[in-house]
DNA sequence: ATTGCCTGCGTGG
DNA sequence: CCACGCAGGCAAT
């Protein structure tokens, strides 16, 4: 059911970037996702918790530039013991690294169950060990066996095994922002030396504040290597949990994402109306 | 807001 | 090694 939610979402928000010039109003809007107006405030009210026109405010550049600024005072820098550490909305979330060649059997003696889910942004394609969560990817049915294609290219030697319903509830858990349970996900990735860094960094990022590239490549010390810190963070193989969708353009614009940069915009503005709700 | 030229850097051959 | 391409940046319009 979700997903059919996000499916209009994303429909919207594709409509509003084509026709961002004309300014168009809610009623134009719910009619090219073919909805009547109050079917689509009572959407709106179901997924995100405002109403559309709230939320279209946070889709625009000038909302995105806030984001920036109000980040400028947060200084990310990679202390040794706080580096793989983040709050994301009611959890908190650690991430655990190995290197390509540190991790020579790609995965011999691992078991991975993977499986898909739906979130509020669309399915989700989820892979997990007994060390921690390996991949997040959002999804359609389509691209589905590519993703497990991809997974088993990455860790040649596990073994690898389908498991839905333990997925599904990893899933309920890691969307369901209203848990008062502190939550506690480890992640377990693998990647060169400079795209750990990357991730890393990417988790300092506080819910709610976005950062752009040049900033990101900042605070790993590497202030010229701002399009090298785009290509790491493309190669981001846990979406949503290590949050590549708030690093954005120095000008407010969102620029791309691995799933569609109307999904990062749909995230975006996701947080900043649940960061609303809960401050109010 | 849109274009076009510029960049440095990690990655993969 | 070297060439390549990039989820960027910036200035000019």
């Amino acid at each position: 059911m979700p997903n059919r939610h996000y499916e209009k979402i994303e429909k919207a928000i594709r409509y509003i970037n084509k026709n961002l010039k004309t300014q168009p109003g809610l009623d134009k809007i719910a009619d090219a996702v073919n909805l009547s107006p109050f079917h689509f405030q009572r959407l709106f009210r179901q997924w995100a918790g405002i109403t559309p026109k709230r939320f279209l405010q946070f889709l625009t550049i000038t909302h995105a530039k806030q984001l920036l600024k109000d980040s400028s005072v947060f200084d990310v820098s990679l202390e040794i013991g706080l580096s793989s550490q983040s709050r994301l909305h009611d959890h908190f979330v650690t991430l655990e690294a190995v290197t390509p060649g540190q991790f020579k059997n790609k995965g011999q003696d691992m078991t991975i169950e993977y499986g898909i889910s739906p979130s509020p942004f669309g399915l989700a394609f989820i892979a997990a060990t007994e060390r921690g969560i390996c991949q997040l990817s959002f999804t359609n049915e389509d691209n589905y066996p590519d993703l497990l294609e991809s997974l088993r290219y990455a860790w040649p030697k596990a073994d690898v095994l389908e498991n839905h319903s333990r997925i599904q509830s990893l899933s309920n858990k890691i969307f369901h922002t209203h848990n008062p349970s502190n939550e506690k996900f480890h992640l377990f990735v693998q990647g060169s030396n400079f795209q750990v860094k990357v991730w890393e960094s990417l988790l300092q990022i506080p819910t709610g504040m976005a950062f752009s590239y040049q900033q990101v490549a900042n605070s790993i010390d590497a202030p010229t290597a701002s399009r090298a810190v785009a290509n790491a963070i493309a190669k981001n193989p846990i979406g949503y949990l290590i949050p590549c969708h708030r690093v954005i353009r120095n000008t407010g614009v969102i620029g791309g994402y691995r799933w569609g940069c109307e999904r990062k915009q749909a995230i975006i503005a996701w947080e900043a109306a649940k960061a609303q709700n809960s401050s109010s």
